[in-house]
DNA sequence: GTCTATACACCGATAGAC
DNA sequence: GTCTATCGGTGTATAGAC
């Protein structure tokens, strides 16, 4: 006697179209800019009309709930990778985080626009969505424990810091490296002022 | 006999009806939020139709590009006043400096995103408006290289470190100090970097 | 010159037929 | 699930009243 299949394929399709309609609205947001995606070009590059997206988000607004945890979903796994090779030495250690945290924000701007910078007019992050950004955050508090640095003001001057200099990278010199020359000096220079050893 | 008056009557109305309109623009843009403004609401705070605006302004973007103006006008006077005032000890002066910048930026949020960020899905600012920015980054190499602040990783380790925080301060802790707290130590940290004497 | 009325093209979103 | 049709709202253009 049959029971119940062990797959649900309707349910696997229902995923996979959803990752479809992701693909494209990140792939229009690439091209034209975050903020001008519609959903008639995102449901025409996936044979849709607009409407029918509908079935599969309940508003724009949730596609771009589902990008942004997209987005923190593949951060929060490339700095877990980073983290585990990371050196003894807590300045370097200090300097691949942010290194890497640098060059996966600079590498995609519309990618980081949604992440970091509130550039959507209506768009606020649902709390499940944020949930892998909060994890990210804490993987930095864990790190930085690693070397003593625990007081929050610590680590939020870390923060600032970074962030400026990525946020100055895409600002002013797009495709360039004129802030991502300076990096390594201003963690380095991080370090000199929390006391780390050199 | 009279020759021509002295006075344009209908040239200075023009330019106060220009003003009100910006300032209903900034209201509209501080209330709901600065993508959010419609020419329909901007008219009807100043009695007009949304089609009317066109008599003053060739489109919405031009409103936003007489308001980019506005704001670094603005700050550029602002950091001038302060560059007069500016003790003689290195360090002291750049912590003023930046003080007074970081001020200027964190006290209006609607102002800060036109200004620093790209916030505004269409606009960029037209030469015109970015004058006065220019000024204003001008008026910081002069004033850093008072202090022999002169190479330009310099000056750019500076912007970044300064609007990192102010980044941070408005997106995590809006209308808080959080990262404002950490501005002084985060000037000293930075000139302790360049060597300057303490 | 200034403003209004009207219209257009586009947007996100909804209703209902298939 | 996907479609067509449509709604209210937006920025914007223009013709014409005063």
């Amino acid at each position: 006697m049959l029971g119940t299949p062990t797959r649900d394929r309707a349910a696997e399709r229902r995923t996979a179209t959803r990752r479809e309609i992701l693909d494209a609205a990140w792939e229009v947001g690439r091209d034209q800019g975050l903020a001008q995606i519609t959903l008639r070009d995102v449901a025409h590059r996936v044979g849709m009309r607009a409407p029918s997206l509908y079935s599969h988000f309940e508003s724009k607004n949730a596609i771009y709930d589902a990008m942004f945890a997209d987005a923190w979903t593949e951060c929060l796994a490339v700095m877990r990778t980073t983290a585990d090779k990371t050196p003894s030495n807590a300045r370097a250690a200090i300097r691949l985080y942010s290194r890497t945290f640098f060059d996966f924000a600079v590498s995609d701007l519309a990618r980081h626009q949604l992440m970091n910078q509130r550039t959507i007019p209506g768009f606020e992050p649902t709390p499940e969505a944020y949930a892998p950004a909060v994890a990210t955050l804490e993987g930095l508090h864990t790190h930085l424990a690693n070397y003593d640095v625990t007081r929050q003001e610590d680590v939020d001057l870390c923060i600032a810091l970074v962030g400026g200099l990525i946020d100055a990278q895409l600002a002013n010199d797009p495709g360039g490296d004129r802030y991502s020359r300076l990096l390594d000096r201003a963690v380095d220079m991080y370090a000199d002022n929390l006391g780390l050893p050199a």
